[in-house]
DNA sequence: GAGTTTGAAACT
DNA sequence: CAGTTTCAAACTC
């Protein structure tokens, strides 16, 4: 198709391969020059943004809650997809059968970006830009992935010509054809049935393109990934880890996906995404790749909702639309995150929406510090979409969690987000494990339902009921949370709201003087032993996450009592509980078992196992390493316990007597953070190094020891399989999860290489490999 | 919906 | 730093 012009194609030619189809392919690819600028800076910016979220601490300042956008935006993205215009019942099925993709989680590493990246919505796109190449090459990759995929390849194969399906195939072709492609993608896009004919049409033809992708995919070091990012390590990590879980199945999407990534990051910053390329996997949508993340994000049941399927409209505006989409990603970052929009509508209108909680303008503090993406407004409400997210969706929920997650992977681990954003994240995270554990709950009383309601960006309103309070303690989610309270609030003498916003300020400064942690999320999912161990100084951040452990004494943290239990992680040294019977993690010693044992594990385990069913079914799910699956968070803690051994933190480190209370522990730990804030350009800088480590770390390096079975079990697998089905480590059966628990392990190894945030990426890979002595 | 339980936050 | 009180959520009826 195109010529090996290419310098780095001329090598291929040599080979004399150029006449292959995937030569050409591969040359499309390959050519691509290391992101421009602007999207080097695209991808910077996440990076950054995660980094330097965490670390300005954006909640300092109460966020405005957008109290009721929907978290489900990103779902409405994925609904978006062309599919629902073609047939939406073929999609739903095909997305049935079809993998999802499960972002990864970086959250952990990320605290904050996790809004940006997981919003695909709205934000307008400019066609102009990459974005709709991006978007077509996403789509493409998508449907390399889905071509190669089983069930999508079936279809196309088939002549079933889904829509999406076809538009897949088009959009491959015009990757193939061209990089540039926008035009290339517009036309293909431009006919859905276009699409149809020539999915047909690719699928005869572009077997051998796809073959090609898979190839290079398969080479972990094809100069696709390599060249294209500047996380080409981390891209190729991601294939390694892909084409480990691939593995499993054989072929797989994640073998495309690579491609999708390089094409992507060669014309689009966003595509950075390990996300996005989990997004090319998704079959469904051409529109995808943004799409693509949505569709990830929807729910296996979503996707039968019309809403889901959004009346898209036709090719082009799906063209557009991705393009939106994509750019929603970083819009939302932007802080036009509109939660409220689960609808397909919410794309365009995303900046409409209206949060009804505020969050808090940054703290004087964290204001300055605030670092792009970071600043946003937005970057707290991501994670509490997902808890806001109704049980319905709850699957899409941890979809679009691991998406958020993913995003937050570029955050240096190291840099502990500022209290505030971590709170939010946490908020994010343990909305979710709540909506998961506490689906039930939420149904009875409005409170319960509180969190779900939340918009799932951690800015969103948490409908708090304060009555002495005055919504200026702790005790006040919203003021927790860094959002004004809203309308839902049933607070009395509220003083958290914008017209008092000195005082909300000054009121959290306060706090945080006595506190630094104070406002930092009471759990934290990264799994790292170490950081919840709190033992590293130099994993400041973590600890500081970390910092607080429950006190339960009744409940056996079995119960939302327990910031462990309802954050969905399994409870740690730093935990001073009494007969802690944490489903997801016992305290020490127990912990590892803790996870399996059904009983207790039982409710919580529901959530993570209905996520995981749709997953299991439906998605595939590709862990990134510090992703654990929603679900798995929730198994987090075991994991924890497991990968300890791994991390090795030093135990006397580890070991935080009084870890629980946030003051001592705060105090190092909440510097840390804002810290952090000062140091977020050299995270920027250290970020995309990191972000490569982080990468390897969770995915390289989790499959590759899983792949390579030299693992500690520890490091269980986190593997999805392109089968559909996830290969978890032989050991968990157990309904929760095997996934679970090796994401968790994952994490783990993610966790080392954070810690420093200043630092070292290198020293902390040391560090995780070799606790201290 | 009201009342009780619970554990964190705040206070001393 | 430890103990007590206050608080609001979680939970139960």
């Amino acid at each position: 198709m195109d010529t090996p012009d290419r310098p780095r194609a001329g090598a291929a030619a040599a080979a004399g391969f150029e006449d292959s189809p995937v030569f050409n392919f591969i040359n499309n690819l390959s050519p691509i020059p290391p992101p421009k600028p602007s999207d080097t800076a695209h991808n910077v910016q996440l990076f950054k943004s995660s980094d330097l979220a965490p670390v300005s601490s954006i909640f300092a300042s109460p966020h405005v809650n957008p109290a009721k956008e929907p978290k489900i935006l990103i779902r409405d993205d994925s609904v978006q997809l062309p599919q629902d215009l073609h047939s939406p019942n073929s999609v739903r099925t095909r997305v049935g059968s079809t993998i999802t993709f499960r972002m990864i989680r970086c959250r952990d590493i990320v605290s904050e970006n996790c809004n940006i990246n997981c919003r695909l919505n709205e934000a307008p796109i400019d066609p102009s830009d990459h974005t709709s190449n991006s978007e077509s090459q996403l789509p493409q990759s998508m449907k390399n992935g889905v071509g190669s995929v089983e069930s999508d390849k079936g279809q196309c194969a088939d002549g079933k010509t889904d829509l999406t399906i076809s538009q897949e195939c088009t959009d491959l072709e015009g990757m193939n054809l061209d990089e540039s492609g926008p035009d290339k993608m517009d036309s293909s896009h431009s006919g859905m049935d276009l699409h149809e004919s020539q999915l047909s049409e690719q699928n005869k033809d572009e077997p051998a393109v796809y073959n090609g992708d898979y190839m290079i995919a398969n080479q972990p070091n094809s100069g696709m990934l390599t060249l294209g990012l500047p996380f080409g390590t981390e891209t190729q990590s991601v294939n390694d880890t892909q084409e480990a879980d691939n593995s499993n199945s054989g072929k797989s999407l994640l073998n495309e996906e690579p491609n999708y990534y390089i094409q992507n990051s060669a014309h689009e910053p966003h595509l950075y995404w390990t996300g996005a390329v989990e997004g090319a996997a998704v079959d469904y949508t051409p529109q995808a790749l943004p799409g693509a993340l949505q569709s990830q994000l929807m729910p296996c049941d979503k996707l039968n909702d019309p809403r889901d399927y959004m009346p898209t409209e036709q090719n082009g505006l799906s063209q557009h639309l991705r393009g939106t989409r994509r750019r929603s990603l970083f819009n939302e970052k932007a802080g036009a995150s509109n939660k409220s929009e689960d609808k397909a509508s919410d794309r365009r209108s995303v900046n409409s929406t209206t949060p009804k909680c505020k969050t808090i303008p940054g703290d004087i503090n964290s204001k300055p510090l605030r670092t792009p993406p970071c600043a946003l407004p937005g970057i707290g409400l991501h994670l509490n979409a997902l808890a806001a997210i109704p049980k319905e969706k709850i699957v899409s929920g941890d979809i679009q969690s691991n998406i958020i997650e993913s995003s937050n992977l570029p955050c240096p681990a190291g840099s502990s987000p500022p209290p505030s954003e971590q709170n939010i994240i946490n908020d994010d995270f343990a909305q979710r494990t709540d909506v998961a554990g506490a689906e039930p709950s939420s149904q009875g009383s409005p409170k319960k339902k509180r969190h779900k309601f939340d918009n799932g960006d951690g800015t969103s309103c948490k409908r708090c009921s304060c009555k002495k309070s005055k919504c200026l303690k702790l005790y006040c989610e919203c003021f927790a949370a860094g959002v004004y309270c809203s309308e839902p609030c049933t607070c009395q003498g509220c003083l958290n709201n914008e017209s008092h916003m000195e005082t909300v300020l000054s009121t959290r400064q306060q706090i945080e003087s006595r506190n630094p942690l104070a406002f930092a999320p009471k759990v934290i999912h990264t799994s790292e032993p170490g950081l919840e161990l709190g033992d590293f100084s130099n994993k400041t951040p973590a600890s500081a996450r970390h910092k607080r452990g429950c006190n339960c004494k009744k409940s056996s943290c079995l119960k939302k009592y327990c910031e462990c239990f309802q954050g969905g992680v399994g409870c740690s040294i730093s935990c001073r509980c009494e007969g802690c019977k944490n489903a997801f993690g016992r305290r020490e010693g127990v912990a590892a078992l803790s996870i399996e044992e059904p009983k207790q594990a039982s409710e919580e385990n529901n959530a993570c196992v209905k996520e995981e069913k749709c997953e299991i079914d439906k998605q595939l799910v590709i862990y990134q390493a510090t992703d654990l699956a929603p679900a798995e968070n929730l198994l987090t803690t075991p994991s924890m316990v497991e990968c300890r051994p791994l991390a090795c933190l030093p135990p006397s480190s580890s070991k935080k007597p009084s870890s629980k209370k946030p003051r001592s522990s705060t105090k190092l730990a909440g510097h840390p953070s804002r810290l952090g804030n000062s140091q977020a350009p050299l995270k920027t800088d250290i970020l995309l190094s990191q972000f490569g480590n982080y990468a390897e770390m969770v995915l390289g390096d989790s499959t590759s020891d899983t792949l390579k079975g030299n693992s500690s079990p520890q490091t269980s697998v986190k593997v999805v399989s392109p089968n559909k089905k996830r290969v978890s480590p032989p050991r968990m059966g157990t309904g929760l999860s095997p996934i679970c628990k090796s994401g968790r392990k994952l994490i783990l190894k993610s966790i080392p290489s954070f810690p420093s945030l200043g630092g070292d990426l290198n020293n902390e890979d040391q560090k995780s490999k070799t606790p201290a002595p």
